[in-house]
DNA sequence: ACTTTAGCTTGCAAAATGCAAGTGCAAATA
DNA sequence: TATTTGCACTTGCATTTTGCAAGCTAAAGT
């Protein structure tokens, strides 16, 4: 797969680039919230992602710094992909996306208590679960 | 052009629905700080949007209410695109996105200054933006 | 009256997506 | 040891979306 080109300098064009699909981004939310970390747990998220797709999209992220690969500690078989520096940068973009959402749109009851708290106070927020992240 | 399905409930996914592309957000910007109103200024934007495109685009964000037409005060052969509040409610996200790029990518001059100001005080830098967009 | 501007639509080729099936290796099971 | 299962993909092919160029209609400008 070639890298996307350039479309111009803008930072959120660049931007989009990297995550202006509709799927990366739930790959990065199934790696912050979902507790998924493997091929196999992306394929089975809600959504439905065809493999290919998930294969392509992997690469990709990875090609951006967004996440990266390793062994899984239990099996060879296994592969774990977990969110870099910059993919756990991407949480407060992701935050006020459900902020947002909150607004205009239904929210299942689960996540809307996350939500709250992160109304409540975002910095802590994101420091919170930043700071699992990378312990992870 | 029939509206999206729903993937999941989640809301992520919905919003992802909405402006999950490559095209829609850079729209939105225009509209947000390009100073850009009409078909024609967006299709001159520096990403080089293809007519059809944006005329889909256009009318995708105005069916999920992001966006809304109206006469131009000037010309009846203009018609003016506006944010509504549902709209301009999306400057955090994109705010956001600008901070991170801030973080991961070479910026131009005259758009760090914007996140410069952004990154000193967000809330304020969302309601002062949002009022200005209010007033158009 | 004639040309330009504005906001699209249409046709068609190229690329991306979605679906089903298959592959190769490791690990678990018989 | 042989066989089956699980995991991480790849491949082939039909469908959909995109990108590019051309055209079209109504209003404005000259």
């Amino acid at each position: 797969m070639e890298t996307s080109k350039k479309r111009s300098d803008c930072p959120l064009s660049q931007s989009l680039e990297v995550f202006g699909d509709k799927w990366s981004l739930l790959i990065i939310r199934d790696l912050m919230f979902g507790n998924k970390c493997t091929y196999n747990d992306f394929l089975k998220s809600a959504e439905g992602i065809a493999t290919n797709i998930l294969a392509t999209r992997l690469k990709g992220l990875e090609e951006n710094g967004i996440i990266e690969k390793s062994g899984h500690p239990e099996s060879k078989a296994k592969i774990l992909y977990k969110l870099t520096t910059k993919g756990i940068d991407l949480l407060p973009i992701i935050m006020e996306v459900y902020i947002w959402s909150d607004k205009y749109f239904p929210i299942p009851a689960d996540i809307k208590a996350t939500i709250k708290e992160a109304k409540k106070d975002k910095d802590k927020f994101v420091k919170q679960v930043s700071k699992e992240l990378k312990t992870k």
